[in-house]
Formats: C-alpha cells, sequence, structure tokens
DNA sequence: TTTTTATTGCATTCCAGT
DNA sequence: ACTGGAATGCAATAAAAA
C-alpha cells in the first residue's frame, strides 16, 4: 500500500518536535528512572513509555507507540554510554 | 575483549578473519542461517572472536545471501522478458 | 570494483517483574 | 494479562582489503 502515515509527518520518527515533548515527559513522568513503574489506575494498566507516548500525542497530535518510545531510549542510553567510554579511551592514551 | 562490548578502534577499523574462522562459520551457516545461543557461545570460545564478532558475521552473511538471491532473480526476469 | 568486518537507527522478538 | 527493557534483526552505510 502506499505512504499511509496520518500520524508521521515528512521528517525523521523523531523529529524535533516530537524530540522535544519526549524530554519533556521524561522529566515530567519520573525525573530519572527510579520510581514506581508499577502505575496502575481503576481498570487500566500505564507503563512509564505508554504515559510518555500518551504526552507526545497530546502535545504534538503524533503518534508514536510505546515500542518506539521503548526502541528510542535504548538509542539514546547507548549513545551515552559510548561518549563517556569514548572519554575514557581520550583520556588515557 | 567481551567486557568492553565494542569491536572497532582508532588503529584497527576492521581486522581480517582466518580461514578457519571462515571456515567454521561458514560450516555452522550451512546448517542453519540463525545461529543459537549455545552455539554461538561454543564457536565464540572455539575461534577466539567474541560473541558480538559472531553474532554480526551471521548477520552480514544473511545480507550477502539476500544480496545474491536477488541478483538470482533478476537474471530469471531478464531472461523472461526476451 | 567487489568483498569483507563493523557501526547505527530504527523495529521486532525474547525475558522476566508485577 | 499487562508491562519495560535486553537481545536481536535488518537496511543503509563506512572503510579496509582483495
Amino acid at each position: 500500500e502506499l505512504d499511509d502515515d496520518q500520524n508521521n509527518d515528512g521528517e525523521g520518527v523523531w523529529s524535533p518536535d516530537i524530540e522535544q515533548s519526549f524530554h519533556e515527559a521524561l522529566a515530567i513522568y519520573p525525573p530519572c528512572g527510579r520510581r514506581k513503574i508499577i502505575l496502575s489506575d481503576e481498570g487500566k494498566m500505564f507503563g512509564r513509555n505508554e504515559l510518555i507516548s500518551r504526552y507526545i500525542k497530546m502535545r504534538t497530535g503524533k503518534s508514536r507507540t510505546r515500542k518506539q518510545v521503548s526502541s528510542h531510549i535504548q538509542v539514546l542510553a547507548k549513545r551515552k554510554s559510548k561518549e563517556l567510554q569514548s572519554l575514557f579511551k581520550d583520556s588515557n592514551l | 575483549n567481551p567486557a568492553n562490548g565494542k569491536t572497532r578502534t582508532r588503529d584497527k577499523y576492521r581486522i581480517v578473519y582466518t580461514d578457519r574462522q571462515r571456515y567454521e562459520l561458514e560450516n555452522e551457516f550451512s546448517v542453519s542461517k540463525y545461529i543459537s545461543i549455545p552455539r554461538k557461545a561454543a564457536l565464540s570460545s572455539a575461534l577466539a572472536l567474541s560473541e558480538r564478532q559472531i553474532k554480526i558475521w551471521f548477520q552480514n552473511r544473511r545480507a550477502k545471501e539476500r544480496k545474491l538471491h536477488k541478483k538470482r532473480q533478476n537474471i530469471c526476469s531478464r531472461q523472461l522478458n526476451n
């Protein structure tokens, strides 16, 4: 089928506006990882990534699934660890 | 050096595998296109390559196969529309 | 120019935690 | 039954080697 993306604009998956609200959501929900991940409202369950996904939808109107959020977090974590590792290498040699 | 998780360094962009390493990897690929976790661990210690290198080799090998398959398809379709 | 190692940005699958 | 997160897959790509 042809390019059927009502939710995705012409930019990349993590265009600046989406990235912006993503980082806002990271700060809002648990200000860095360590908080009760178990979010259970009456009847429905909500994990952190779903809350982030909902926030992105609120602010931008564009849909990013909880698995897209998960993948993005993994990529960012990998980048950060590699930055730190290269800093150690440079200082040593 | 599995603790690092990184293979490429500033002096070595990539290493060249030995004929035995290539032979054993190719042999395992003929058994299965996807390496199992225990077989990966075994090959890793047997060939002195990191598990990451084994994983990447299989990915590259599958990519090669897909490329060859695509070429064969192109040749067939070329013969069809003569 | 083609082939061989290795990385990156995404998605998809596999593993437990509650 | 839900989830987040690690492991893995793949296309695109880089650069050394053949």
